[in-house]
DNA sequence: CCAGAAGTTCCACGATGCGGAAAATCGGCA
DNA sequence: TGCCGATTTTCCGCATCGTGGAACTTCTGG
């Protein structure tokens, strides 16, 4: 009957648990349109939103036309549509929330460590930064916020998957792929769930310069079961010693318990 | 047949312009739940929704449910709704792309002009702040970026609704009152026209303490069509004397039409 | 441990959203 | 400037999908 479902009702176009029934049709449709047309730089134009889509162009515009009328996507002189206003107006007031919550953590870890600190948070498939305090050196990271990276070649991408079972995150893997960024990337599954147990031995995860060369970074995940979330501190490598290390995973862990204790 | 009719995909609990027809009603309903959910400063329960909302329970937790499911609303153990984790991921990115835009010119104001720059935006009968750079001096204000204020007693306010029809502010007097908040505060509607009549004259807008005794503020309208954003400048009525605001309004306004021109 | 309330599931009805096709509009090319 | 193809928008009949009452389950407080 179909010939492309993509965001039809079934399964996001890429989400780590197939969550296909039970919910509103037409709610799952919409919001796939908005998160299709996050995923654009560029505005987006009815026909592009019908063949990513599979959607037929009328229900495709109806649906546009009413997240246009409530604010939450808006149509350019083009007729393109992009992100509305509503949107993040609605988001500011929880990231605001979020941040009064998290910043304070990621500062306490600044001030201990010296380094910059960041929270983030598994989302389908990939590893999303959700907040950062840049460290005290000015020689620093600079992940900006809202970052999606992948998770097997990061510290918070192993602590996060650390509590999963090995058959999911071997489904991931299938999935996303593992991409080689630099010569220390683990690019065999086998290789990433032989990590991923020293990481539960251990209780925190480490990137050797996995992702970007030079570049060392710790996180532990924090506990609670509604949100993934994982926190971490980076850094260049000569300045991230083993000694470096030993100090910091007990703040990181105190850190999370705490983080995770309040979020609850 | 309806008792409450709130969310009902009638109008937006106080919105401008009535936009009742046209729309898929499950969206606007659910949309109503999650700004409802937003409001809130704490997680809401399903019933509070449904009182507030009207609509039925099982309506309410179907649609809550989805959201759930899709992660833009997350339950939490007490079983109460608090905005989720998808809604920020989503509006992260576009907020990084505006704020990317904004920032500079609003860092350009604070350079040339010393105090604090704050982007707002006409979101129904509110003004909402979107974006801020603090001023050089220790004493500033310090508006909160997704604070909502009303537009009656405020800078961009007035220089927002000075494009709009005299009938269309009068009737959004009548919805939202105009409380007085200090001893120079507008609260006549007519003395308010009057006003508005003025910042079309002169192309800018001031707040003489209107709001909160003793803050200075002028704002432009910034020009486009689509969204109805508004740039301002304020400080203490000291530091904002009079030959201040005769410097700051040209860069105001040449900061507004290079933002607009940008934006659209 | 029980009672009341809040949350969740079930189900049949019919309003509501669906998508094909037609109409309107835009954009490009000569 | 005027025509043609592509894209967007509107229309409309059909069946699907969402709706809300009622029944059931799970909390919460006494």
């Amino acid at each position: 009957m179909n010939d492309v479902p993509t965001v039809t009702g079934d399964t996001p176009p890429e989400d780590g648990r197939g969550a296909r029934s039970g919910g509103v049709q037409s709610l799952e449709r919409a919001f796939g349109v908005l998160e299709l047309v996050a995923a654009h730089d560029r505005a987006v134009s009815l026909s592009e939103l019908a063949t990513t889509s599979g959607l037929s162009p009328s229900t495709l515009h109806r649906l546009a036309h009413t997240l246009v009328t409530l604010g939450y996507l808006r149509q350019e002189a083009s007729r393109r549509y992009a992100l509305g206003p509503r949107l993040f107006l609605l988001a500011e007031g929880s990231s605001a929330r979020l941040n009064a919550v998290v910043l304070p953590h990621l500062m306490h870890l600044v001030a201990e460590i010296g380094e910059t600190a960041n929270l983030a948070m598994l989302d389908g498939d990939q590893v999303a930064y959700v907040a950062q305090v840049p460290g005290r050196h000015s020689m620093r990271m600079f992940t900006e916020v809202g970052r999606r990276v992948q998770p097997h070649c990061t510290a918070v991408g192993k602590a996060l998957l650390a509590s999963s079972a090995d058959a999911d995150v071997r489904a991931l893997l299938r999935r996303t792929g593992l991409a080689r960024h630099t010569p220390h990337t683990l690019t065999e599954p086998e290789e990433f769930l032989a990590e991923l147990v020293q990481v539960r031995r251990r209780g925190y995860a480490v990137d050797e310069g996995e992702q970007e060369v030079g570049v060392r970074c710790v996180a532990v995940a924090v506990p609670g079961n509604s949100l993934r979330l994982a926190i971490s501190v980076s850094g260049p490598a000569p300045r991230m010693s083993d000694a470096l290390l030993t100090d910091a995973v007990p703040v990181l862990q105190a850190t999370a318990v705490a983080l995770g204790a309040e979020l609850e």
